[in-house]
DNA sequence: ACTATATATGAACAATTAAACATATGTGGG
DNA sequence: CCCACATATGTTTAATTGTTCATATATAGT
């Protein structure tokens, strides 16, 4: 249980606690993709995406391999989709109360 | 899949991604706690402790009952606690490829 | 009513951060 | 070698946020 520090826990959470990235993460949970596919589908721009791709790498949410020019992204494993999954599903329960 | 959006998702991820809140969450999710328990055990100030109450409150994390001059909280559910356990167990297996 | 205890709230401050802009690096084609 | 395209990085700025300090509210006991 305390086997990791609530710091760290907390930073895990963090990168998950932005709209771009979670775009991100969610594109490539369905597909790998290069870096101006990923710009297109999140609309945004080539730099912010650039950004959060290498906060994404430096915290192992994301891995990629270069072909060419182009870079593709994928998710580093399954484990961070099953947590937003749960997310989503908590948010909506939470709003069928509201109802 | 987009029956919530990216802003909400990332929202509710962002109240988890602060140790103190994540400290309290842990606590209530083994035990409903008054403020002065929480406090203690969180090891911060009372007016901290509270601000973070009113946060968790208000994104219906916890929920709380008064008896007499104390305020006892609870998790609002138990799916919260699922979460960062499933969290706890993503990190975990990172730091193991790192060893 | 007064006091002590428990909890909440308001305001200010320091630190963090996402995005924008500019620029750099890398890679393949001619 | 130069050019166009793809991606990365550095810097600055505006906005957000957690804590601290001070103060307010509530409740029970005397």
């Amino acid at each position: 249980m305390d086997k990791i520090s609530y710091f760290k826990l907390a930073e895990f959470f963090k990168i998950l606690s932005d709209p771009t990235r979670l775009k991100i993460l969610m594109l490539l949970s369905k597909k790998e993709c290069n870096v101006s596919e990923i710009q297109k589908n999140v609309g945004t721009s080539q730099s912010t995406v650039s950004h959060q791709l290498r906060i994404l790498r430096q915290t192992n949410l994301v891995k990629y391999s270069k072909y060419g020019k182009h870079v593709f992204y994928k998710l580093y494993d399954d484990h961070v989709k099953t947590i937003i999954d749960f997310a989503v599903e908590h948010i909506l329960e939470g709003e069928e109360k509201n109802a």
